[in-house]
Parts: structure tokens; sequence; C-alpha cells
DNA sequence: CTGTTAGCGCATTCAC
DNA sequence: GTGAATGCGCTAACAG
């Protein structure tokens, strides 16, 4: 073990001034002269002293650190965009704390109430299902990707999913199909919830009517794109075009298409959404729909800082535009 | 914003005793009866109190937290090794800070003080760079996957790449290839340079002559595969064999061999390393050799938490073994 | 401009 | 068994 943990009294002493000039200093709260200053900053150097973030934040109400709860981080979506997070907030003297929940809401209320206790001045959720917590937070809290009540004491970040599945659908229409089978997550939550309605918008623009029969449901990820797309075609469903709610899902559905020797894009077109890399380096590079990691990210830690701030936010409920990637599958 | 913070001293009041028995309870530390202890825990129920960590950690010098810096989140490897780092530190009562240094020793530094003010008993670097903190830190550090100094007070805890490079070569070996090119990320760390070291292993092993020529150094990355791929190809270089010492570097050798019209396995085979999901859906779903993460993020939470407890670490350097995951490259 | 004082919320002597 | 007192390292009045 290397050097003694050092104080700012240690500080004081050598320097011959008070604590509190020194925390002046610090701070840059004024109050001091050039000369003191001077002498303190050489004294700060000559140790290497860095203030106790944990006494600071004790005092303050200020710990400076913010949690970040996502189902799981392996997830390239969650990962890019906690990427974004972590390097913004950081900058702004935020340090993140990272929790993976796995989609347990009782596991996200632990974790909720951990970092509480850690003193988090704000939380932000990835795709959270805990709708308890949101409603009465202390600390604000802002969700991205997945709405809960954020009316109170937080804010709502998300790609126009909507708008997401109109383009997707639309440029299946453009390249002309007739019949758009949708392969959607089948959980009643907001992504999923919109890029439908984005789907329906297009066909029913393009005067085509919604089939139910060709919604099909399904779990999340490659396996069970797979499998929904078997089941489709064994049941004799007749479609020339798929739009998988993920990216995931749309390989499940490229690679079940292709075991069942249809060719893409010659037979059957897809398009997926996310624009994960797994779209670019699949074996077919599919088209997709993009989501503005950055952007996404941007405007939830600034409304994040101004909730801290207690600042107004004008906007709590943010959509960002999406765009549409166009690769090989259509 | 909800619930006024309640700290001990309200429950003591509430309660009628001291806040040193309140203490004493939360932290069954003895020294009180049946009695109080019945009392004090049910106005902590009434309350949903909970102990402020900022200040508990303040006291016993004990944040129970730990920082973790990786070069990239988003880099699949890094994310699974930190999924279940997390879950098994929460699972102990430690929060982790995630810190991305984009492979900068400078911001890694950064990040490291940083760490420290914050209080953490620990800090984990996946990859790590700096050197310069490593060696007296006041802190545990445990290094995954990149060799730094340890010796002071730290550890380290890799995959065995020398049996991974041999395993690797040995299964091309074993399936007729001749000349084996090697392709591997050109820097002077650990894992490539064990890697290379599993791949001479295994060409003397089988009494074929190591030749510099078929060794080609090349930044990291898919596009930095392929384009050194084709570049061996076009010095006229021959071999029925590659041997890339990363996944995302083997995807772009067989991206860039099919862009040459060569047929994989038939013409050219191929094996990568790491086993990320990549490997397993690509287009040609790749053999590789597989990391145990498990096994790695165990190794390094045990070293961990018992450096943090100052107790006797037999095993400063911890190998993980790999296995070969065979598909349908080779 | 500068120092003294009083806590932030908690754990830990030390008395009783 | 229990409580009073002290201090972890820092900031924020309040005097001067």
């Amino acid at each position: 073990m290397g050097t003694e943990k050092i104080s700012m009294k240690k500080i004081s002493e050598e320097a011959g001034v008070s604590v509190a000039t020194v925390s002046r200093v610090i701070n840059q709260n004024g109050r001091f002269s050039k000369e003191t200053e001077e002498k303190v900053l050489r004294v700060i150097k000559k140790y290497d002293y860095r203030p106790n973030l944990l006494a600071k934040g004790l005092r303050t109400k200020n710990s400076k650190s913010i949690g970040v709860i996502v189902p799981d981080i392996t997830n390239e979506f969650f990962a890019r965009i906690f990427r974004e997070l972590e390097t913004r907030l950081f900058q702004k003297g935020y340090t993140v704390i990272l929790c993976n929940s796995g989609e347990d809401p009782h596991i996200e209320d632990i974790y909720y109430q951990h970092l509480l206790t850690k003193g988090v001045v704000g939380v932000i959720y990835l795709s959270g299902k805990n709708d308890r917590r949101a409603i009465d937070s202390p600390i604000p809290v802002v969700y991205i990707d997945r709405a809960l009540n954020f009316e109170t004491n937080g804010a709502f970040i998300e790609s126009d999913s909507i708008q997401g599945g109109y383009l997707a659908t639309k440029e299946l229409l453009d390249n002309q199909c007739k019949r758009i089978l949708l392969v959607r997550d089948k959980r009643i939550i907001t992504p999923p919830e919109h890029r439908q309605k984005g789907y329906e918008k297009a066909l029913i623009e393009a005067n085509i009517k919604v089939d139910p029969q060709l919604i099909v449901k399904a779990d999340v990820g490659y396996e069970s794109g797979k499998e929904a797309i078997k089941k489709a075609v064994n049941c004799n469903l007749r479609f020339d075009g798929v739009f998988a709610t993920t990216d995931w899902l749309a390989l499940g559905v490229i690679d079940g298409l292709r075991e069942l020797s249809y060719r893409i894009p010659e037979d059957i077109k897809v398009i997926g959404f996310d624009n994960i890399s797994i779209s670019r380096f699949s074996y077919l590079p599919f088209s997709t729909i993009h989501q503005d990691i950055p952007k996404i990210s941007e405007a939830a830690v600034n409304v994040m800082l101004k909730l801290i701030k207690d600042q107004e936010v004008p906007d709590k409920h943010i959509v960002i535009p999406v765009k549409l990637i166009k690769r090989e599958s259509v």
C-alpha cells in the first residue's frame, strides 16, 4: 500500500492557513488573496492532494454520482448508450454506477434503493420496468427507450419508433412488397407497440388493409425470430416482405428463411430495427432503422443535469428522429 | 420530490434509544437486548429507513464501491466480463463505477485518480494500459487480460492465451493445413504475444518451421483484418489456413477472402479467438477459441475481495483455461 | 480577506 | 446492555 491518505487539515497546517481557506481556494469560492492562494496551491501540489469526495458529498448532499440501470450491458444497444452517457457525465464531473437488472423489476428496485443509499443524485433507466419508484422519487429519474411514469420528477427520451416503423414498412412497400409480415416483440411496451403503429400507418397510407394474420408476436432474440418465421411459413402465410422490430429478430428471420431456401431479397425482402453491428456484419448486411444513440444520450444527460439543478425542463418527453439504412436485404 | 431523507438520529428518537444503539442493531454488533432490537427494528421498518452509505463510508473508510476501468464497454468481450463482475460484486454488497478509457493511458489515469477520491476500495482494469499507478496504489488493483505491474498490491487474471494459440493452430494443422498465416494485433501486449507463442509452439511440434513472412501484424478490428488479408494475398503469400488473434480480425479475414473469391473452408481454413457472438452469427459461423468469462470474472472478484480484506492471496497470477470451438470455417 | 464553529450521518471508544 | 462524546473530511455560516 502506498501513500497515506492526506486531508485538508494537513494541507492547512502546512500552508499556515485555516481549513476554511483551503476549502475556498479549492472550490474557487473567492475571499482569499492571490498570495494565500499560491501558498495553498503549492502545498496541494506538493502532496498531490485531492479532496475526499465522500466527505464532500456528505456535506454538500451532492455525491456527484449518478446511477444507470440497464437490463443487460451485454446488449450492444445499451452498451452504446451507456458509453455516451458515461463520457458526457464524467466530463461534467459525475461518475456513474452501472447496474444490470436482467429485466427483473424486483432487482431493479433493489438497485434503485441501494443507489439512493449511495447518495446518487439521479438515476437513468434504460428500458426500465419498475414503475413503483418512479412516482415520488426523491431524486430525478430519466427513462430512455421505455415509458413509465415520469411526470413528477423525471423525463423520458425515446427514438421515434412510430416514424421508424413507418419508414421500414414504406421501404418495403416502395420495393414492390405487397404483403408484409410484421415480426414483433410480443410484450406490451412502448418500442414494439410504436413500431407496429408505424407499420400500420404506412400500410393504410398505401391503401393496404392491415391483416392481423400478418402480425406475429415473438419473444426477443435470434432463436425466437428464426422460430417465428418458420412457423409463419409452415402456416402457409404468404408474404413477400418482413419487418422485424429488432435486428436480432431480423437476423433470425433471415437465417430461418435461408434454411427454408428462400432467397433474400429476391423472394422475400427483410428489414430490421436498431442498426446494431450485427446488421452490418452478418452474411447478408441487412436494411434497418438507425437509432441516433449520441442524440438520445445527449438529450438524457442534458435533461438530467437540469433536473439535478432543479431547473425548468420545458420538454419532459423528447423524441429523437430515426433514419433508414439501406443495405442488401431489400 | 418525495420522502424526506431520514437519519439514524430520528430513528433513535422515535425508538427512545441512543444512536449508538441503533447503529449496533443495524450492524448486528451485539450489546443490545432482544427487546430494544425489536423496538428499533420496528421503527426502521416503519420509516423504511436505510443508512446513508456515504456517511458510513466516510466513517468506516469503506465506501463499498469499487471501480472498473475498461477501454470501451461497447466491446462485447468487456461487456460480458463487466456484467459478471458487477453481479458478483453487488451480491457481496459492492457497487461498481464503470469508466470507459478509450485505451488512453492518460484518461485511465484521470479515472483512476477520480476513483480514489470517490473512496473506491479497489479497482479492476480490463486491458489496462497505464502502468504508473499500479506500483504503489493505496488500494488493490486487479488486472484482467493484460499484464502490468501487479506484484505490490494487485493481481492479474488472464486466459491461457498460449494454450489458445496452440489449440487454434493445431486445429488447422489437424485439418491438413500446411502453411498457416497468423494475423495478429500488432501491439506488444500480452494477449497477441502469447497467442503467437502458442502458434509457434504448435508449428514446431509439427516440425514446421516458423516463417516470419507468414506473420502479419494489423490494427485491431474488422476493417483492418480485411485489409491485412487482401494485402497478404496481393503479396503472393501462399497459405491454406489463417489464425486470426481476435474474432473481429477473423471476420475481416473471412470477408476479405470471400471478396477475393476464395472458398472457406475448402480453399482456406480460418479460425479466430474470443468466441464473441459475431463468430456464431456471421454468414459463416467460424471456429474460434472460447474464453471462460465467468471463470475469469469469478477469479477476479475472489482475489479482489481477499485483497480488500488484506487477506493472503496465494496466487497473484491466475490463468484460466480456454477451449476450442469447432464450427464451419475449418 | 481570514479563522472559528458547527454539523452532514454514521461507528466507535469509553464510561456507566 | 446502553448512552455520551468524538471525529471521519469537508463546507458553510458567522464573526472579525
